[in-house]
DNA sequence: GGAAAAACCGCAGATATCCGCACTCAGGTG
DNA sequence: CACCTGAGTGCGGATATCTGCGGTTTTTCC
């Protein structure tokens, strides 16, 4: 109950993209919902979580059913058999199925290394047309082909622990002397931590760096950060909080943080 | 029965769906199941119960009988297995281990996509010190580490099928206005075709000229073919036969094209 | 052949959904 | 500042779906 209403709260005067990340977050969690139990829980009409149900239903997070929807059914054959990485392994899922919520077809979205990201990918069936620009190596051969018109890779030097690439993000252009800079509409990022004082940090220099570059390639910002992450520096700093617009995790942040975010404009979406 | 109290509980504002699903796992759980203890269980009526079960033959989830339904009698599993495929592979293997013997330790290599190459990444063991610059996005997850100084992936546009990418040869600067080209000992390349009269093609246009990129950019040029491709032209061309230094490959080339070869100064290895 | 159980059919009440419309509100534009 | 525009939302009414029930038909089994 306490949840829900904090749901409420957090819910209040945001965008409407906000709140279809949270419904497709609630079916997620709770394998179904009907309408009216997320009628009460958001508190909007039930025209309005039908229309949001129809939405996600057609990106193929949910499956619509008469009277509510449920989790899409998922066969999937890399799920861990360790329970202890299942329970893991279903947050981040959540969060990606959340997560995808939030982006549209025909949409160009910036994704960067990290199995959170990659949870992201793996719930985009449905999408269609997008245009994908990754450092993520494990991308083209998890993501659903029928989503993406085109996919790029940012080359570079590869990291063999996370399986990405660290370098500029930017391609080689035609004549050798210019290159071809990108720009996208979303870019879907994990961080190693976030914080109050310091930020958005990472393990590495250069991703660091290549993270940042991101961010200021895209016109919208959608972190993608587990709660293991809250209030923990990484060795790397790469911004303040205020650069991003909504932050997609598993559990409320802790007090502090949760002021930081809410003074920097940053949008909550809990899954889970 | 207590079962049956913790149903009602659930009951308030249980979805059809999450009914079926409960009805279907019931079934699947017992390998079979009646309509009056599905009723029981479920507390809804006969009726409800059996336009369940219809609806769920009808999707294949299970079989309908007279008075209820039973699981649905498992797919045969017996595969055929495919002995063309696992010579193809183990042909590719012995290429791979051929070519990899023409490589020395702390070698720049650049290694194009395919198989065949893959299968010369995977023999590279003992080899130290390498710096690999690949388009093909699986070496990254198969190559053993302790060969390689650095691994440098080409960035581009990427290509499903083959898991690789397609682009420049080259990387963006760290000015952007100059790129940096690559420059290789050793150029493993795999190719679609070769044959004594178009020499080198392969089955995509960009790729070919990436190809050709490569084999610009390298001293060595060798190539890392099976057998199959002998006198067999892809739809794009890449280059005319004396561009390469070594045919690396698993049996002796027809008459004409070993007499190109030799003519052409390419030496050839048979991996036996 | 005949009785009991199961399945089928049509109906009606309760929900759920669909559709058009009006209203709000942020973001341009003259 | 007035005006327009378009997305997002809530509302009321028409339509569709779900469900239980009584009545009828079919199947099963003795």
């Amino acid at each position: 109950m306490d949840n829900r209403t904090a749901s409420v709260d957090l819910q209040r005067h945001r965008l409407p993209a906000t709140r279809r990340a949270q419904v497709a977050a609630f079916v997620e969690e709770h394998g179904a919902a009907s309408v009216s139990d997320l009628v009460d829980v958001l508190g909007v009409s039930a025209d309005t979580i039908r229309r949001d149900l129809d939405e996600l239903t057609h990106k193929g997070l949910l499956e619509r059913t008469h009277g509510g929807a449920t989790r899409r059914t998922l066969a999937r054959s890399d799920r861990p058999f360790d329970s202890r990485l299942l329970d893991q392994w279903q947050t981040k899922e959540r969060i990606g199925v959340a997560a995808a919520g939030l982006l549209e077809d025909s949409q160009t979205v910036l994704i960067n290394g990290g199995t959170t990201t990659l949870a992201t990918v793996r719930a985009l069936r449905g999408l269609r047309d997008l245009t994908i620009v990754t450092n993520n190596l494990r991308i083209p051969a998890e993501i659903d082909t029928a989503c993406v018109r085109e996919l790029y890779l940012l080359g570079g030097n590869c990291r063999f622990a996370s399986l990405v690439t660290v370098g500029p993000v930017e391609f080689p252009g035609v004549s050798p002397n210019h290159g071809h800079k990108v720009m996208a509409d979303v870019a879907v990022v994990g961080v190693g931590g976030i914080s109050t004082r310091n930020g958005l940090s990472t393990t590495n220099l250069y991703e660091a760096r290549m993270i940042l570059e991101m961010i200021d390639s895209a016109a919208t910002i959608v972190l993608v950060v587990d709660s293991s992450k809250f209030e923990r520096n990484a060795f790397a700093q790469i911004a303040e909080l205020d650069r991003a617009d909504i932050l997609v995790t598993d559990s409320e942040p802790p007090a502090e943080l949760a002021q930081a975010l809410k003074g920097a404009g940053v949008d909550v979406v809990i899954a889970g």
